[in-house]
Formats: C-alpha cells, sequence, structure tokens
DNA sequence: CTGAAAGCGCTTACAG
DNA sequence: CTGAAAGCGCTTACAG
C-alpha cells in the first residue's frame, strides 16, 4: 500500500494525495476529506523513506554517548529526546560502548543515513579518525554539537561544564576541611573532562602551598573498576592520602566499592569528593559530597543548539557554553576526629 | 557526491560501481581498485536512504523501552545492542517514558521508516491502540518481539520471566522469616510483571494460610514517588506490614527513601524484598535481598529472536520463553531480633 | 484546485 | 565483466 494505491482509489492524483498528508497546497475540501478517509481505514503510513530521499532530509538527528549505563548519559539522552520530541525530531541513539571501533562506525552510519544533524561526547579528544568524519560530516552539511568532552582545538559547537573551576572548588573544600595529603582517581587526559578537572585539583592544590606528588595522582577511565584499584594503590602507600578526589560518578563508585569491601569508612578513615551525583545514593541518604550539574539540562540545551543550527541552515556560530556546576556538600569531604 | 557522481570519475557506470561496493556480480579487479580509491579519496559514504527504498529493507530494528534512566532497561538496551551489532544491524532507540501516547506515536515511526522489525516493552497490556498498530506492524511484515511486558492474549513471541514463581518464591522467604504481616507495593496491573507478581505474592500468602489483606495491597506505577507515598500509607497503618514485598527496582528504591527519611531500620524495624536487583547499592554493599534475573541477556534473547524472525522472512513461529530467575537472600528479608 | 513528469540515489534483472 | 533502464515511493516545480 502505497501513495499511488491511495490516489487510485479515489480517483485522484499520487500529488493531490501527498499535498493533502503534509497540508502544502491546495486541495479541495471533499477530497482532502476522501483522502483521509481511505488513509484511516488502510491504516496507511507513508514510507518516511522515500519521503526523506525526495526532500533530502531525514528529520532525525543521531546521538552518539559512550555509556548508556551511567546515569549521566542517560540523564543527558533524556534531555536531548525532551526536546527533539516537542520540535517533531526523531533521535537515533547509539551507544559507542567507549570503544573507538564503534564510535567511528557510527559515524559512518550518521554520514549513510544522512541523518539532519548528530549530537556527540566523544570518546577521545585527540582520535584522528573521529576528527576527521566528524569535519567531514560538517562539510556534507551536517551539523554536530559536542557535549560534555571535546574535540581538539576546539572546532565544534558544544555544551559543557566548566571542569577546571568544578574541580578547583571542590578539591579546595578538601583543603578547608583540614586535608594537605589529597589524591586524584584520574579521568582519561584525552578528554577534556579528565584532562582539566586534573588541571583544576593541581591549582588547588599549588594555590595552597601543598606539593604534587605524582603518587597521590593515579590513572582512570571514568570505569567503575579502573577506580576500584586506584582506590587500592593509594590507600596501599606507605604514605597514604587523607582525602579523595574522584573524577567521575562512576569513579567514586568504583572507590566506594574498594572502601566498602575493606570497610573503611568514610569521614573517618578517608574523605572523598566526587565530580557528578548519584541519583540512587541520594535517596538512602549515602552521604557523598559532589560537584554536580543538571545532566537533563545539558542535554536539552545540546538539543536546542542543533535546532539553532538546523533553522540556521547550517550556518555556524560557534556557539560553544557551559552550564552551571555547584559543589554540594554533605560531610564525606571531613573527617570526624 | 553521489553513485553516479563517482562512476562518471572513472568511466563507469553506477551499476557498476554499486557491484564493486557491495561485492555483488563481477567486476574486474582493476575496475574495483579504481573505484575504491576514489570512493577513499573523496570519503564517499552511499546513501542509506536511496539504498533502503530500491532494496526495500532498512537493516535496522526499533526498540521501544519505558524508562531509559531506570537500570533495569539500559541493560536490556545494552543486550539488544551488542547482539545487534554482531549481525550488522542498527538500533533505533526510543523511550517512551511510560507515556502512551509518545509509545503510539513511536509504533507509527516504526511502520513509517518501514523498520525491519521492533523489539518493544509496551507500556500497558490493554492498550487498543497499541495492540492494532503492533499487529497492523506484523501484518506489514515487520515483525514484533516483546520484552517483559506482554499484550493480551500473547499474540507475540517475546522474551520474559516467570513473574508467578519469582515472587511466589520472593514471598516465601518473608514467611519461612517468620512474617505473617506481609504488604506488597504492587505494579500496575495493566501490565504482565504488575499482575503476575501479584498472583505470585497471593499464592504465597494463601499456602501459608495468611489471610489476604486488602490494606496490605497498595497500588503502584514502578515509579519511585508512587512507591514512596505506599510506603507511608502502609507504614501508618493501625496495624502495619513487617514485612514489603517491593515489585520493582524503582518501587524498592521508593520504599528505600521512605524508610531512610524517617529513619526506619531495615532488617531491624522492617523487611523487605524486591523484584530486580539493584546494582550501586550492592557495590556499597546495602544489603537487599532480591529476586534477580539477567536483564543483559534477556535483551539479547530478544535480539536473537527478532534475528531468528527476520531470517525466515517473518514467519512467526510463536516462540515465547522465560529467562531464569534466581532469589538473592542478603539478611533484609529478616527481622534481628 | 489538480495532474503529468522529473527527480531524489540507489539496486537489480536483463541483455550483451 | 559491464551498461541501459526500470523501479523503489515519495515531493514539487510547472502548466493548466
Amino acid at each position: 500500500m502505497n501513495i499511488d494505491d491511495i490516489a487510485k482509489l479515489i480517483g485522484v492524483s499520487n500529488a493531490t494525495v501527498s499535498r493533502a498528508i503534509n497540508n502544502s497546497g491546495y486541495v479541495k475540501e471533499e477530497t482532502r476529506r476522501k483522502i483521509f478517509e481511505v488513509i484511516e481505514k488502510h491504516q496507511y503510513v507513508p514510507n518516511a523513506v522515500a519521503r526523506s530521499l525526495s526532500t533530502r532530509d531525514t528529520l532525525s538527528i543521531g546521538v552518539i554517548i559512550p555509556d548508556i549505563e551511567n546515569e549521566f548519559f542517560s540523564s543527558i539522552i533524556s534531555g536531548i529526546s525532551e526536546v527533539a520530541e516537542q520540535n517533531h525530531y526523531n533521535i537515533h541513539f547509539l551507544g559507542s560502548n567507549e570503544t573507538l571501533g564503534i564510535e567511528h562506525a557510527f559515524l559512518d552510519t550518521v554520514q549513510g543515513q544522512r541523518l539532519s544533524g548528530v549530537i556527540i561526547t566523544p570518546i577521545s579528544e585527540v582520535d584522528p579518525i573521529t576528527k576527521a568524519r566528524l569535519i567531514h560530516l560538517e562539510k556534507s552539511g551536517i551539523p554536530v554539537v559536542l557535549v560534555d568532552r571535546d574535540i581538539d582545538d576546539a572546532i565544534f559547537e558544544g555544551v559543557f561544564v566548566d571542569n577546571i573551576a568544578g574541580a578547583y572548588d571542590g578539591v579546595n573544600e578538601l583543603i578547608k576541611a583540614g586535608h594537605r595529603k589529597i589524591a586524584i582517581i584520574k579521568g582519561p587526559e584525552t578528554s577534556k573532562p579528565g584532562k582539566e578537572r586534573l588541571i583544576g585539583y593541581k591549582k588547588a592544590l599549588e594555590e595552597a602551598n601543598i606539593d604534587l606528588s605524582c603518587e597521590y595522582m593515579v590513572p582512570g577511565n571514568f570505569k567503575i573498576m579502573h577506580s576500584y584499584k586506584g582506590t587500592e594503590v593509594l590507600l596501599n602507600l606507605s604514605d597514604p592520602p587523607t582525602a579523595i578526589f574522584a573524577c567521575s560518578n562512576m569513579t567514586t563508585l568504583g572507590c566506594l566499592k574498594y572502601l566498602t569491601e575493606k570497610k573503611i569508612k568514610l569521614g573517618k578513615d578517608i574523605s572523598l569528593i566526587g565530580f557528578d551525583d548519584i541519583e540512587i545514593l541520594k535517596l538512602i541518604d549515602y552521604k557523598i559530597s559532589v560537584i554536580d550539574r543538571d545532566a537533563k539540562q545539558q542535554g536539552r540545551e545540546a538539543m536546542r543548539l542543533m535546532l539553532e543550527r538546523l533553522k540556521n541552515k547550517g550556518e555556524k556560530k560557534h556557539t560553544r557554553f557551559n552550564v552551571p556546576y555547584q559543589v554540594i556538600l554533605r560531610g564525606s569531604e571531613r573527617l570526624d576526629r
């Protein structure tokens, strides 16, 4: 059942049916009524693939996110979807699972499907293939909007957070609470959040005249198990830290897992501040201090930026901005003595 | 840049380029080499929209899930994606946000986009519009696979869990622990899990000769706040229950939120068993007993069922089965006296 | 207010 | 091994 079948059934041309469906151009009221009657009766739904080919517009946005099981990203998606829906855009969600190969393949999918735009949290800031494909997308008229993570040289639009200031403020709270031996479980330094949160950490220590110690800066990749091991390394140092700055929600969880297993008491044996809040822990009033921001809002803003681009036929205004963050102190930054 | 441009650049016909790209039919080795050279050089990616229109196959599966911020569903999606990727299918993820209107619109999208199939956790078992659209999809040759929730009359294939047995076993553990005053925070009775878990609960009580009390059966909709309020109602009864069966992970969380706020101690003042585990609570060793199953595996199985249907050109074998569940006791089902 | 016709960018039997 | 041509199901200037 296609548009020609519908047209034949009524005795008009497919052009007329098309006009009625799309509410474009004139159609006699009676004809229009008949058309919708037949459509209704046969439950005809126009073929969007054909429509897209003809109009050269898919009205769909690709969303590429590294980890769908991370609540931060599900909130982002949720925000994007909300705004997309209101504006009658479909979203094609693609989870890269923090794997570059998958990310590359998805970028090809975006190109192949001729999606209207792509919103992406790229895994790495320096991966040349992702960068090249994103540039190529823009060249082919498919706007790119970044969320939270960046690409080399800041050439794309995007919605971020001030990681440096956030980390700085957070670590400062640890210092204010009397800590001098402050460790960091880092994020990947090939990502904007990983890189910048480390900068904020260093800046806070330096201003407080605390010497930086390599031993106190352990690598991480925003994954629970990696952070678990990082915590283990830290706490087995001959001179262990008294406080830890965990660079993401997953990092915080890995850290908590280790502390829990070893029965090391938060706020008593060790202090902790994390980046990004953890909803479930709030519900059960498990108190960890965090630097937080509204991820859903960040998703909404990203989609709005995309709509802006789309409205201006892809013209880039180079809009890049941060959503606000806040430091939420719940006590885990202190030691009760 | 389209296939004709590529063809012209080399001096062959578009048919030849198409054959080379799709590795179908013969193409002289030298011609093939030249073609890929040019494709590489211009970063040409074939237009999948045109291809789909021509082949009448999108190689994409629609996935409609009610709540992306629920870890149960993100695991399902994760399992579906894994198997889809291995088999070179794209997935179009659509979050209905437990809203029927959105679900209906998405089903139209699936139809309109002529997706190859749809995997859905329908919000309600009895919604006539969803049911009609699913039937229509099957009629148009788009296979439907259900995950976890069902549609009236069990007319579709799907992957579920034995909710009755699971709930029965779980509640039995409460009874074994000495409880007689056992409440349930229900799921929507218009959904298979909601309905069946209630049946399992009743069955366990009846077999133990415990009278069913209406007061002990409070409604719920698998949402945190609803369950929070349900818990409040239960604990303010003149004769409150000593144990609660929470019908989903979100239900458990709402319950925990209330208990936490009121400083009611789990395993001391009240017992609890929930349906579906909560990953983060495991990490911090917050002990709640649950009936659990492997959601990711359930997603994988659903996608495999879909592949099976697709391979048999949509022929329905009426495969419906359950993934196994297990009861995990961590102490919250008992009262320490 | 309506229709004929070209075009969107592919694929694929068919003929050679 | 390759090309001409029809077709997938729409949209949209153009003409009337």
